[in-house]
DNA sequence: ATCAATTAGTTTAGGCTTAAAGTACTTTCA
DNA sequence: TGAAAGTACTTTAAGCCTAAACTAATTGAT
């Protein structure tokens, strides 16, 4: 996605030299969101290839993995969905396709009947970590252009956005 | 989506504290890439769902409606797909989908007889515009917890990173 | 001028994704 | 305790999206 008012790319346009301006033009927002939109998507599009080329595994087949890796004992699909930020019928077909490879498992919650708990398989296990490996690499890959100190302030300032952005959606 | 490795939020790792890293070690290309990531699908979420709410639209139209306005002329479809990041073959179900809603005209190219303009009709224009007024508040309002110079640092540091990006997809 | 390579667009098959409606179970609280 | 509200998950319908194979037209190299 790129929603395509990408404006000018005039190089004037900082902290110093930037005139106030005229009420309710967002301009600068958009610019800075288109950038991030299309950033976002130049990463998620070069990755997603390379899953599928490298390991013939689809992206959220990955993302799924990821999520349950970091959980030994699995996770319910709810839990699953919000780790995800997807529906929980987008779940309900991931894990029936995982599942029929055998890339996850599946029980029933102890104590709540309506609930399941899924969790990697050895052979899912295996086969993250693979995946991880080389994962890792193209990132750094990707981002090695950015200066040690450019990184943190990024980082630093995504999270500040990303604060922002929560607190916008939550008050609406 | 959402990789599910977010690292721990050691608030203690900038410029200055970070020691160097064993080789091998990408956790901060990671975390970055991460929140990058949530970041995009909160915003993403949260204007589909706007558009859908108060104007019944997808955002994929959205997104081809505002590549046209940009372009009185028209574009070729090719031109489209390149612009939106997506394939011509979904190119071609949206463009099907916006011409029966009578939102885009479309015409044979002049000379290129394998090629299409299409571009907004009167009809089209008018709900573009009613659309990208409250789109552009909705970012504003959503990006409003940055001050000037933390938007434009971002603005510029994302603008590296999309190049970092680029060449590393460019040379693989 | 010709024919191989490229390009514009479409089609197909299959998976992804959402919103909304539905089922089954659990929690709450009057 | 028992009805109402809430939660976990599934199903459905419709559209999104990709990769790959395809048709038709153009370009380029000899």
């Amino acid at each position: 996605m790129d929603l395509g008012m990408e404006l000018e790319q005039s190089a004037a346009l900082d902290a110093e030299t930037k005139i106030a301006e005229a009420p309710g033009d967002h301009k600068a927002e958009l610019r800075l969101w288109l950038r991030l939109l299309a950033t976002n998507t130049l990463i998620e599009t070069e990755i997603r290839r390379r899953l599928r080329e490298r390991f013939d595994v689809a992206l959220p087949w990955f993302d799924l993995m990821a999520q349950l890796e970091r959980k030994p004992h699995g996770m319910t699909l709810s839990e699953l969905s919000q780790r995800m930020m997807v529906t929980n019928g987008n779940v309900t077909g991931l894990v029936d396709r995982l599942l029929a490879e055998e890339i996850i498992s599946r029980r029933q919650h102890k104590s709540d009947r309506r609930s399941y708990i899924v969790s990697l398989t050895e052979k899912g296990r295996r086969q993250f970590a693979r995946m991880a490996k080389e994962h890792e690499d193209w990132i750094a890959d990707m981002f090695g252009g950015l200066s040690h100190s450019e990184f943190s302030a990024l980082t630093k300032l995504l999270g500040k956005l990303k604060a922002s952005v929560r607190s916008a959606v939550a008050d609406v």
